[in-house]
DNA sequence: GTGAAAGCGCTAACAA
DNA sequence: TTGTTAGCGCTTTCAC
C-alpha cells in the first residue's frame, strides 16, 4: 500500500498501552481476557479499519485456507459445475479456492500444480489432463505429504484419492437405450485420446453392443480431436460418405453431439426415425435443441461438493491422507427426442 | 505434513555448516555467493526436495502473488472465457488466480470480497454482482488501499479502475440490423434488474429504433429474472399470445435466444421469414443451432486479459492506484440465420 | 487477567 | 564472499 500502511496489533497496543498479546487475546475473544479490555481492543480495530495480516497468521499457523484446483478446461459447462460444487462446499468450511488450468501439455500441468502448491494452498483437487501420460509425477506430490484428492478424470495407474462417474455405465447405458429404440448400426464418437474417462465409455459402448450381440464395427468407432461440435459436424459428414452409414451415434460429449444433429439435418436425414443421437454431459441447451438431445446426466455439482469434502476431510485428519478412497457417482440417461423413436421400430 | 517435516533453509544451512542467509542467497543465484556453495546449496536443496516457505516468503514481502477475482457466476459460458483470458495473463507475469462467486445476495458479495482480500491476494478483479444496489463497499476496499479493477459489470456511480464491453452498441448494432432486415416490431427480452450492463443494452435499443424513427411499444419490453433458455421460452409463449405481437425479438443473452427460438418452433413461427431473432453473448451453440442463430460478439477473453494487464500494472506501480481509467471494448454483430430473411422483406 | 519472550521461515542491511 | 542481526505480524507458552 502507499502511504497508508496498514495497522498492526501493534498499532492497537500501542493507542492502549498493552501489549500485542493481549491486543490479539482479545481481539479472538480468549477467555482470560477482561470484558473491559475486549471492549477497547475491537472499538480502536474497528475504527482503524484493522484486519489480521494473513501472511503472519498463516506462517504460524502454517496453513493458509486455501485449496488449489487443476483442471484441463475451465471454459466449459462441465467444468463449470464441477467447480459450482466445490465453491459451494469450500464455503461451507472457510477455505477459498484458487483456479489453474493444467495448460497445454504435461510439463505444463506440472508446473501449475507445483505453483499452486507453492503459493501456499493446504491441499489440492485435481481433473488430470489429457494429455498427461506420465502419472508420477503426481506421487511425487503425494509423497511430500500434500493433501490431493482427484474429481472427474482421476490418474488409471497410481493408488489415490479419488471421485469420477462412472463413465463406464454412462456408456453403457447411452448404447443400451439407442439398441433398444431399435437401432443397428451404432457409430461412437470417442473422447480425446488422453482423456481419462474415454476408455471407460468406449468400453461401457462396446459391453452393451456385446450384451445385445451386436456386432462391432470398427469403423464405427471414430477418435476425436478437439471434441467440439465443429468436430461432430464433419465427422458426421465423413462417416454418411462411407459406404457402410450407421444409423446412430453415441457421442463423447453434447459438443459433439450439437454438431452431429447440425450435420445430419443438413443431409435431411430424419432425427430420430432414421438416425439417432445421444451426447455425454446434459448440457441446459439440449432441451431446447431441435431435436432436443439425449445424453448422459453427471451430477457435476455433487461431484464437485464430494470432491472438496473429501479433501477437507483429509487437511483436517491427515492420518487419511494415504487412505486411497474411490467414490463413484451413477451417471444417468436423459431421454429426449433425438434417440426417442417411441413407437416407431 | 504428518511425520515428515518440511525441509527449510535451515536444514540445509546444518548439513553445509553454513548460515540461512547464505544458503537464502544461493538459492537465488545471488552474484555474491561463489559458485562453490552455490553448487553445493542447490544439490542438498533438491535431494531435500526444498521448496520456499510461502507463508515466510509472503510475509517478508507482504505481498503474495494472487490475484482475487470475484463475479456473478462461474458456470456460464461468458464467464468462462473472461476467465481464461485473465488466467493466460496472469501466467505470464507469474501470478495464481482465486475464483470467489459473489454469492447471492449483496452481504455475500461484500462478504467474499473480504474473504478473498484477508487471503492475502495482492489486487482483486471484480464484476459486480446484479443483486448489489449499494456500490460504497466498494470505496472502502480502494481507500483501504487494495488495486481493484472492476471487468464486465462495473459500477455506475463510483469512480474506479474498470472494463467492459460497449453494451450500448451491442444493443444498437442488434436492434438496427433487425430493423434494416426489415423488421417492424422488435421486442427486447431486458438483461436481470440489478445487472449494470441490462441499461446500456436497453437504451441501444431504444436509440436505434428512434434513429430509425420506430415507435417504441413499452409492451415489447421484457424483464427477465433468470435469463435463461426456460425464461426465454415462456416469455416467447407470452409476448405471442398477446392481441400485439412483435415480429421479432433482441434477447438480453444467447440462452434467452435459444429458450425463444424452441418457443417460435413450437408456435410453428417461421424464422426468420415472419420473425427475427437475435441473441448477445455468441456461444459456440448459435452456429449449431437450427437456425443458426444471430448475436453479439463480444471477446471475453479480451477482457479477461486486458482486465488482469491493467490490474498488475496498478499492482506494480501503485501510483496509478487512483488513476481510474475507464476501457471499452467493441462488440460486433455476428449475423446468421436467425434474423437474416435476404432478399424477402 | 496481562506481559515478556520466543519463534514460524525467510530476506536484507550491515559487518567483517 | 560469508556471517550477524533484526524484523515482517502473529500466536502461544510461561511467568507474574
Amino acid at each position: 500500500m502507499p502511504a497508508n500502511k496498514k495497522p498492526t496489533l501493534k498499532d492497537i497496543a500501542e493507542k492502549l498501552n498493552i501489549t500485542v498479546a493481549t491486543v490479539s487475546r482479545a481481539l479472538r475473544n480468549h477467555p482470560d481476557i477482561s470484558q473491559k479490555i475486549k471492549d477497547q481492543v475491537k472499538l480502536i480495530a474497528e475504527s482503524l479499519h484493522y484486519r489480521p495480516n494473513s501472511f503472519a497468521v498463516n506462517l504460524r499457523k502454517q496453513s493458509s485456507g486455501l485449496i488449489g484446483i487443476m483442471l484441463p478446461k475451465i471454459v466449459h459447462y462441465y467444468s463449470s459445475t464441477m467447480i459450482k460444487g466445490m465453491v459451494g462446499e469450500a464455503q461451507k468450511h472457510n477455505y477459498q479456492i484458487m483456479i489453474c488450468e493444467s495448460g497445454i501439455n504435461e510439463e505444463t500441468e506440472k508446473e501449475n500444480a507445483w505453483a499452486l502448491l507453492n503459493s501456499g494452498v493446504d491441499g489440492l483437487l485435481v481433473s488430470v489432463s489429457n494429455n498427461t501420460f506420465n502419472e508420477t509425477y503426481f506421487q511425487d506430490i503425494q509423497q511430500e505429504g500434500y493433501p490431493i484428492v482427484f474429481f472427474d478424470k482421476v490418474p488409471i495407474s497410481i493408488p489415490c484419492n479419488k471421485i469420477s462417474t462412472d463413465d463406464f455405465k454412462g456408456g453403457y447405458l447411452a448404447t443400451e437405450h439407442l439398441i433398444q429404440q431399435g437401432y443397428k448400426k451404432i457409430a461412437h464418437f470417442k473422447g480425446q485420446a488422453g482423456a481419462r474417462n474415454t476408455i471407460p465409455r468406449l468400453h461401457g459402448y462396446l459391453k452393451a453392443l456385446q450384451d445385445y450381440s451386436i456386432q462391432v464395427n470398427e469403423q464405427f468407432i471414430i477418435d476425436s480431436i478437439e471434441c467440439r461440435e465443429e468436430e461432430g459436424y464433419h465427422k458426421t459428414l465423413f462417416l454418411m460418405q462411407q459406404k457402410k452409414k450407421p444409423d446412430a451415434i453415441f457421442c463423447e460429449n453434447d459438443e459433439m453431439a450439437i454438431g452431429t444433429i447440425a450435420a445430419l439435418r443438413y443431409l435431411n436425414v430424419n432425427i430420430p426415425h432414421d438416425f439417432g443421437v445421444v451426447g455425454f454431459c446434459n448440457m441446459p441447451v439440449g432441451n431446447y435443441m431441435q431435436p432436443t438431445l439425449t445424453s448422459i446426466a453427471q451430477s457435476g455439482d455433487e461431484i464437485g461438493a464430494k470432491a472438496m469434502a473429501m479433501l477437507i476431510d483429509i487437511i483436517k485428519n491427515p492420518g487419511k491422507l494415504n487412505d486411497n478412497i474411490s467414490l463413484v457417482t451413477e451417471p444417468s440417461l436423459i431421454i429426449r427426442n433425438s434417440s426417442l423413436r417411441l413407437n416407431h421400430h
